[in-house]
DNA sequence: GCCGTTTTCGGCCCGACTGTTTTCAGTCG
């Protein structure tokens, strides 16, 4: 069972004992969990060690928890919970639906899971409870179309490692000549439904049967000669085709999609005298196949460049592809360092200077810019006009050690309400990098939110904005802002805007960084880490930006050091 | 349920905001 998973359950022990009103032991749960969730050695092998109750806020109880979950993958405890309160997990996470009027609502309104929860509002009950009224079902609207987006999916970071390891364990088998993820997982899209898995095989019987015995699979949900589906055991769908090898080229083509890419695509076969499946293309006249066997062939002929899976969403990619002007786009080779990330300096940062000048180096950056909080209400410790010089002067000494790599001592500082900042100019000025976020009202109305942005950009000691439209996935939804007018002012000034690489914005997503570069506006992608794993983040912020069509020009911390250095400086 | 003393039991963050109600409960950050 890995962490993650002991986090989940921890939660969710605190989430019904906060129904059931139960004082103290949910933050003890929940503090256990946000321990657990910062660990970066494996819960198991920590208990091997009979270690568990070193964790900070683990002890005697938690602990035997955990052990339980460990050695059976069950928790008795949690089984008991769930009999008394038989509250759908998902429905907490509904915005504006904490435990109090969770449990009226189930008290009364017998709401259990999110489908009651629609039923509830649709039929207008909920505003006739006592200690209800319009505006709570309104706000509790609200949240439950967030949480609805995110129903059955999950994040490409969760995701592609767990199809990576499902697909090298089918090849190690020997049974299969070739593997291939198709589907969004293979676009990279930021949240993917199932895994897609296509094969060829000498023996599909053998390979089938093999399939639906791997270790992560809960259930086999069903399974034949060309297609087996399985649940995980974490929940995940996996479907599994096994395809002839003349036509798993075209296989790949169509089960990697998307639908409205396949759709153009057959569009132009036929006007070209051809018909397209996933059996390969063929022509019209006589049914002879002209391609089918690799993938690019089918495009070649078609009169394309190859489209990269990440493109092919119909956001005008074929035409491009016809003409060929497809976006050169920008890769890892191209990142020469990290430009959002928190050191210990930071109240809820975990990585020391030394550990991120280390870990910079071990990722070939040639720069990482440190860019702990600023000092703000609801953020413990950080940077503030009087340690400024020491935030410095602990970074000059850590780039003492280094030949072939820079610091750059910056700071994520926070929009306050009227666009201006805590930290003075001049504070800012002594600073490599200025990262600038919005952390609180984030309800602002379109206009006024606009204006405080504006003036953020404005600012001109401010860099980049970070986490441009404050989404949440699956927690809360974009600021009102006019985008255009933020892109036509960012791009006139030079501000860089963001794409958050870490998991829970991945923001800008990849429609809105199209957007904004289409606009000329320029991007980072930083990843806003805290702890040592988060720095691996790079990867998915790189899909989003590859997604948004960026090309390495498009992109800021594709600079070598001097290049961002002069840039810095104009 | 955990932690740290006060060393074995008492304390656990708290203010802003919203919507409801009429003085406050619930939720969020």
């Amino acid at each position: 069972m890995s962490n993650d998973k002991v986090v989940d359950v921890l939660n969710e022990i605190a989430d019904l004992l906060d129904i059931k009103d139960v004082q103290f032991k949910p933050r003890a749960y929940r503090r256990a969990a946000r321990e657990i969730e910062s660990l970066t050695q494996d819960l198991e092998d920590i208990h091997n060690e009979g270690k568990l109750e070193d964790i900070p806020s683990v002890g005697k109880n938690i602990s035997e928890k955990i052990t339980e979950l460990l050695q059976t993958g069950q928790l008795e405890y949690l089984n008991d919970l769930r009999k008394e309160i038989p509250l759908d997990p998902d429905l907490l996470k509904v915005r504006n639906l904490g435990p109090k009027k969770a449990k009226k609502l189930w008290e009364t309104l017998e709401v259990t899971t999110i489908d009651d929860l629609k039923e509830a509002i649709d039929s207008k009950e909920i505003r006739k409870l006592e200690g209800f009224g319009k505006k709570s079902e309104e706000n509790i609207k609200k949240g439950l179309k967030i949480v609805q987006q995110t129903i059955n999916k999950n994040k490409i970071s969760d995701v592609l490692p767990i199809a990576r390891e499902i697909k090298s364990e089918l090849k190690s088998s020997g049974l299969f000549d070739e593997l291939k993820l198709a589907g969004s997982i293979r676009r990279r899209k930021y949240l993917v439904g199932d895994i897609d898995i296509l094969g060829t095989t000498e023996n599909r019987e053998k390979a089938m049967n093999y399939y639906s015995t791997i270790h992560k699979v809960k259930e086999v949900l069903s399974k034949g000669e060309t297609k087996s589906s399985v649940r995980l055991k974490n929940g995940m769908r996996v479907d599994l085709r096994v395809v002839d090898s003349g036509s798993f080229g075209a296989a790949t083509q169509y089960f990697t999609g998307s639908q409205e890419h396949n759709v153009r695509l057959r569009e132009l076969a036929i006007s070209q005298g051809y018909k397209l499946s996933e059996y390969g293309l063929f022509t019209e006249s006589n049914e002879e196949k002209v391609a089918g066997r690799e993938e690019e062939k089918i495009y070649e002929k078609l009169g394309l460049s190859r489209i990269t899976p990440e493109l092919r969403e119909d956001r005008g990619e074929i035409n491009a592809a016809k003409t060929g002007d497809l976006p050169t786009l920008v890769t890892r080779e191209n990142i020469k360092g990290d430009l959002h990330c928190h050191s210990d300096r930071s109240g809820d940062g975990k990585i020391t200077l030394s550990e991120l000048a280390k870990e910079a180096q071990a990722r070939d950056y040639e720069y990482l810019a440190v860019t702990d909080h600023a000092d703000a209400p609801g953020i413990i410790s950080g940077l503030t006009d009087n340690n400024i010089e020491e935030h410095l002067e602990e970074i000059r000494q850590i780039n003492e050690q280094y030949d072939n790599l820079e610091l750059l001592a910056g700071v994520e500082a926070n929009i306050q309400p009227d666009g201006t900042f805590r930290l003075s100019d001049k504070s800012l000025s002594k600073l490599d990098l200025v990262i600038a976020g919005i952390h609180s009202n984030f309800d602002m109305p379109e206009g006024k939110m606009t204006t405080r942005l504006l003036r953020a950009i404005n600012n001109k000691n401010v860099n980049i904005i970070a986490h441009p439209t404050g989404r949440k996935i699956g927690e809360r939804g974009s600021f009102s802002v006019d985008w255009s007018e933020i892109f036509t002012k960012a791009s006139s000034s030079n501000t860089v805007l963001e794409i958050n690489a870490s998991p829970p914005r991945f923001d800008l997503d990849d429609k809105l960084a199209k957007q904004a570069l289409d606009q000329g506006v320029k991007l980072s992608i930083g990843t806003d880490a805290h702890q040592i794993h988060h720095l691996d983040y790079m990867e998915f912020g790189l899909y989003l930006a590859r997604r948004g069509w960026s090309e390495k020009a498009d992109i800021l911390n594709t600079l070598s050091l001097p290049e961002l250095k002069s840039w810095l400086k104009t």
